[in-house]
DNA sequence: TTGAAAGCGCTAACAC
DNA sequence: GTGTTAGCGCTTTCAA
């Protein structure tokens, strides 16, 4: 009982026209008559036709798809990009290719090379955290298939890019953390060479600059996860001159500086601001719940999706080269007074 | 400067030999002699020669790509699937088409169809919570496709499927409970109809059963998310016979009545235990840390895959439905005894 | 307003 | 061992 599924070819015989008219009947073809068409169209609805993609592929040389690269699924921050990423492609009929790189370079190479052999339209990407080298990227480009960086953009490769305001997100946190009165600000960053990770402390170090704070190297590490930053932050406080605040480069991190400093004794907020970075849903659920900066995720995928998609249709000249900021926005909690 | 990618013809117009006979060098066919074949890939690989994987599904009605329908990605133990579903399909050179229905009943129905009409080789499914029709899986059947449902089956659909031993997880959970002391065990359950939800609390009454516990109606209540489950915590504690541990059917949930508990000056496990379930990311970074069921995502994800690959290369009898179960482990951290 | 025919890139039955 | 040919389902030029 295997179901053929039925072509336009089908049609054309049970209604006894050729398939060219057909296929004009249902792309609305202007030269077409009223009762040609409206005759396909009910014969096509009443048998389900749908029509094959792959042969519309084949013949256009041009395929409804995205593919998108990205480093990890099981984080917030991505997941939340790919929503946007999705909301905005279905509006245009495209669908989504995804790979997943898992932070490794190799499975990035990989993925776009599948890109390429998929022929999709266009790509959006984020560059995992080991990767050095840009071939792969530059490959894809070589192929004339537009390509989209978000979050993660490599500076060598010259194309439109989305990327969160990292430097004023982290400024005005740390900003703000002044404000409440904290005067001596720990910043726990990440170790990677990412363009994202020199922003963020440019941010912290500015934020503290423009409020006549010295910048303490004592007060800086790199420690970006839960169990690094139980250690860190119990170091950290017995210093001589110890912190009276601490900004961390995600929440996971901040909540480990939270868990040690609650265990040591401290009261957050009274004795000890913590805040976070990407606003996870973990925010909530800490006690007390934790300040954070939102990444609008969400934005950054729908509008590297816009920008892609304005490629692909041909309204943009492809000579500039087009960076989007998404602006961050601070999300006061029980963590900082 | 547009690069056309390069066809069968070009390799066979260079060498000047039949695009069949390169189509068959390509293929490692036996037929072809080592020294054609040995020049046509050099050629091939000189020139990145890239199939057209369109052309070839197109002629061999077969395509390379496996449709996943799954409610949410922005959720640990989905995401955890999605990993393993990635990594089988991997093996054998499929590619992964996700949508996601962020828990819709009209977004599933629009998935299934763009799957049907991009005439994927296989579909994986796991219902949305809001779903009571399911015509658009029936469709998919009908249509030839075959269907793997893993964790949220749907009962009506005679297909294979991969779940979670919801049951045996949960009893063995709170029947450790028990053997650690606990008397009056408290379930946090979940509301929807799904037949997943059954099964937990049915796991529940049963090792209290086992154990030679009345099954108390006041200790189960319906409650899934973080914010009802400080307020019901706070209220269960205040009954007059109060529960001495918790188990509830998600971390986050668990989280909730361990803050909550804190809160109200309860020592943890001292006083009263607390169990989780998924095994999230949040267990490790809860204080104390939270024991919780680990679902085996991964192998979920994985063991679908193979099931629906078996299929797709035909090496199952259509005839039988194999359902396989997998296997939860309790990870036993601060929160209980 | 419609039809005939070619061709997108690939494979495979059939020839030699 | 290799070439010829037809055709997967669709679009589109050209002709009628």
């Amino acid at each position: 009982m295997t179901k053929r599924q039925i072509t336009i070819k089908d049609i054309a015989k049970a209604l006894s026209i050729s398939p060219s008219t057909v296929s004009r009947s249902l792309a609305d073809h202007p030269d077409i008559s009223r009762e040609t068409k409206s005759l396909v169209l009910a014969y096509a609805k009443e048998h389900k036709y749908k029509p094959n993609p792959l042969a519309t592929s084949l013949r256009t040389n041009q395929n409804k798809t995205i593919g998108v690269i990205l480093p990890e699924v099981v984080h917030f921050f991505f997941s939340t990009v790919l929503s946007g990423i999705e909301d905005e492609a279905e509006k245009e009929g495209f669908r989504i290719l995804v790979s997943h790189t898992r932070e490794e370079y190799k499975k990035e190479v990989r993925a776009a090379q599948a890109m390429l052999e998929a022929r999709v339209s266009g790509v959006l990407a984020s560059v995992a955290k080991s990767t050095e080298k840009y071939d792969h990227f530059q490959e894809l480009i070589d192929n004339d298939i537009p390509l989209v960086f978000f979050d993660r953009i490599c500076r060598g490769i010259l194309t439109d890019r989305v990327v969160v305001d990292d430097y004023n997100g982290v400024c005005s946190a740390v900003n703000y953390l002044i404000e409440t009165g904290c005067r001596r600000v720990a910043f726990f960053g990440s170790p990677s060479q990412l363009a994202i990770s020199n922003n963020r402390r440019m941010g912290y170090e500015d934020a503290l600059i423009r409020n006549r704070i010295a910048v303490d190297p004592e007060l800086i590490i790199i420690c970006d996860n839960y169990g690094d930053a139980l250690e860190m932050t119990a170091r950290m406080l017995s210093l001589p001159n110890p912190p009276d605040a601490f900004f961390a480069v995600n929440d996971e991190t901040a909540v480990g500086i939270l868990n040690k400093a609650k265990a040591l004794g401290y009261r957050v907020p009274e004795d000890i601001s913590v805040c976070g970075f990407t606003n996870n849903s973990i925010c909530e659920l800490s006690e007390p719940t934790l300040t954070s900066v939102d990444q609008h995720g969400y934005e950054v995928g729908a509008m590297a999706m816009r920008l892609l998609l304005d490629h692909i249709n041909g309204k943009r000249e492809d000579c500039k080269v087009v960076s989007k900021i998404i602006k961050t926005k601070l999300i006061r909690r029980q963590t900082t007074r």
